[in-house]
Order: C-alpha cells, then sequence, then structure tokens
DNA sequence: AAAACAGTGTTGCAATTGCAACAAAAATTA
DNA sequence: TAATTTTTGTTGCAATTGCAACACTGTTTT
C-alpha cells in the first residue's frame, strides 16, 4: 500500500478553496520547536507536508517515550488519543503541517465542496497507512527481549532493501527511547548481536547477516 | 469519541442493496475457530458486528501475544498488517464478521450506490477508533516494567467508572499475554501491587485505590 | 460422576535488564 | 577554532523478569 496525499487527485486552484472552506491552517515549525502538546482543547488533525517529527512522551520517572516517528503525511491529533496522555509533538527537522478540525472532514461539507469526497477517501488511506505503522510498532515492542525489539525493527527496516542494510533513521539514544528499554542495556545488546553474528554495524550504517 | 457502526445513518433495506453491491459476505463462526490466519491473499477488511475475538501472534519460542481483543464494530485486516506477520483472530465467543474488500470501500463507486460516502465516513470514525486503541496499547506496552505496564491498562479500564473498579475482560493468563510478560511474574507483581495497597482484587473485579 | 483440561497462585533460581557512572567521540554552538 | 553539549560505548552491580516446576481450583468433556 502506497502512501498517498491528503491532496491526491485535487488540483492545487481546487486545494486553495478547499482549505479556506475547511478553515484549515499551515504552519511552519522550525527544528526542535514544539508542534503541539497536550493543552490543545479542540479536536485538530495534524498533517505533515513536509519535514519529519516525533510523538514524545515522559512518564513520571523522566522516561521518555517516542511513541512515533512522523514524516510527510503522516497524521496525529488528540483525537486518536485518550485524554490525559501527556503527549508532546516535536520538530525533528524544519517541517510544515496542516491542522484541520476533525469534525469538517467527517461532517457531510455544508457548502458541497466540490472535492470533499476525494479528501474522505484519502483520509481514509492515510489513516489504514497509520494503522499499519501503528500495527509494526506493537509488534515490535510485543517482543519479549530487547535482542528481539531489535531484531524485529531492523528487520523492519532491512525488508526493502535486497542487500538487507539500512540506514538507522536515528540516534541510538532515540532508538532506545522508541523501543522503550535502557539505552546502556540496548547498546550491550547490539554489541551482543554483532559478536553472535546477527548483524554488522558501521555508525548508522546496519547490515542484517542472519535473522 | 463514541464508536459508530459500519452502517450507522443507512437503513435496513439499503444495507441489504449495499452489501450485494460490495459483494460483502456476513460470516458466522463458532467460538474458539479460526477467523482468519495469515493465508489470505485478497485484502479484505473484517468488521465484527457481533461476538468477540483475538487477534494473536506466536513467536518462535512460542510465547503467544494478544495483539488486540475485538469486539463490535472493530474492523481488522491484512490491510493493516504488515506481510508475514504471523497473525490469527480466534473467535473468543460466538461471533458474525462481515467481510468486505477494503478497494470497494477506497473507490468510488462504479454503480454510484446511494450511500457509499455514508459509509466511507462510517468508515473513517472506525478506523479513527481504531487508532485510538492502537495508541492505547502503544502507550502501556511502552511502559518499562510489569507494574506500570499493569496499572496504565488498569487504569484505562477504571477511567469509566467513577468507583474505580472493573471487570477484568480475559483471563489472568490472557492478561500476561497482552502485556506480553510472563504470567507468572505478572502474579508476583499483582500480588505485590495488592501489599504496596495500590489495588483490591477479587476473582477478576479489581478496584484501585491510589495510583 | 469421573477424568481431563485450563486457569490461578506460588516459589527458587538464573538470565536479562535497568541504573549509575564514567570516558571518549562526534556534533553543535559561541 | 575553542568551548560546550550531545551521543556513543562500556562496566559493575542491583533489581526485575522469565523459566520451570508444582499444587490447587474451577470448568469442560466423556
Amino acid at each position: 500500500m502506497e502512501v498517498k496525499s491528503i491532496f491526491e487527485g485535487i488540483s492545487e486552484a481546487d486545494i486553495e478553496k478547499m482549505l479556506k472552506c475547511f478553515e484549515a491552517r499551515k504552519l511552519t515549525f522550525k527544528k526542535d520547536r514544539t508542534i503541539v502538546t497536550n493543552i490543545i482543547n479542540v479536536k485538530l488533525i495534524g498533517i505533515m507536508l513536509s519535514g519529519t517529527a516525533n510523538m514524545e512522551r515522559y512518564d513520571y520517572n523522566g522516561n521518555r517515550s517516542i511513541i512515533e516517528k512522523l514524516s510527510p503525511n503522516s497524521v496525529f491529533g488528540e483525537v486518536f488519543s485518550r485524554l490525559g496522555s501527556d503527549i508532546s509533538v516535536i520538530a525533528t527537522s524544519d517541517c510544515e503541517v496542516l491542522f484541520i478540525e476533525y469534525e469538517h472532514i467527517i461532517k457531510k461539507c455544508k457548502k458541497g465542496c466540490l472535492y470533499h469526497n476525494i479528501l474522505t477517501n484519502n483520509m481514509l488511506k492515510l489513516l489504514s497507512q497509520k494503522i499499519v505503522e501503528l500495527n509494526e510498532r506493537v509488534e515490535i515492542l510485543s517482543k519479549r527481549s530487547i535482542r528481539d525489539k531489535l531484531l524485529s525493527y531492523f528487520e523492519l527496516l532491512a525488508s526493502s532493501n535486497p542487500k538487507r542494510s539500512f540506514l538507522l533513521p536515528f540516534t541510538y539514544t532515540d532508538l532506545a527511547d522508541y523501543l522503550s528499554v535502557d539505552r546502556s542495556a540496548m547498546m550491550r545488546e547490539i554489541k551482543n548481536l554483532k559478536e553472535d553474528g546477527f548483524i554488522q554495524t558501521n555508525g548508522k550504517k546496519i547490515t542484517i547477516i542472519r535473522y
């Protein structure tokens, strides 16, 4: 399933008109700035147009978890989270985000907006894509050891490359937060994986030898 | 956000017509039967109409993980999973499941099916709901200790009840598989939680004392 | 009703993991 | 380019977790 843009099949001119109709707002954020925190009270959906961001949460021990990596066409928002889950989205590069009120997408367009249905369909695809990603995340997190978490995440990253190698999309520190494990324990396990001949690493370039 | 039926806002008679147009199939399953395994090659979406089921996976060590508990209006399907993830859906009670080809929902209805747009909108709500549930699951699984996993899951179950008590929706054995932890270690931790005055239990009835 | 099975509750022990602390390397900022 | 901050890599030790084994209870099946 390829990832589609929310505007797939709608012309530039029509997009502009629709954005007005939806009262959509396009905002830009510099690297490291906070895009949203849990203080939002309107049910907004955010759609990454360009750039990358991390969805993060800190628990009461101060441990950070990276809930999700966001890239172009990723959707996020309070609509998708239960209240009280203290989550924020932090730009990891300069980025553009489109905010639309969820109700505008869900409800039948009163102004008879021409391409409303196309947009709804595109939205359906984006949400499906998000579900795929969340399922992957659940699959990785439900592995019972650090070793298995690493292997299944690495396998996922390598799966699109016949050479079985890939560039880690973030730092090892962030990887630990993404897998929800202690960083030093993870580093130790990566060393073990290398010694046991499962992987080879060169900085952030990782190659799977066997699985 | 309340959970909507996929047929919300469509009359009984129209539903019948649409099901034909979509080539949808309604199947019934007895308790403990397998609803789907990964052998499916068509991109079908399953929608639970009645009954309950578990989405499960066994890893190479024979450990079972309960990926997800399915109840009426839950959606599931290969479209939402990456290939090769060896997942099956097992009925935990007698149930009815509606299967629709994903493409039929996504694509513009050629026959100009009257309520297609309503159904697409309903689908959007179901997928949003699913994303909420998956995010909850990620939140729980990303807790670093069995104690925190238990507490955050219990908190979720108790959140709708002012008395802060709830009935565990499955056996303790299944709970361990759902949290992806060893059962005996989990039982030990539940005992600790009781001794430390966090919870009280009486069979499957659990009350949160403090959090 | 007896037998078989599934779920609960418990424990000792070994393996894994988290924590704390540190040095060195790399990247960023001044 | 010097100074500062972040990231990587490592280790000992303590705490948590998984494993294996067992008894006991409740629930199905024959």
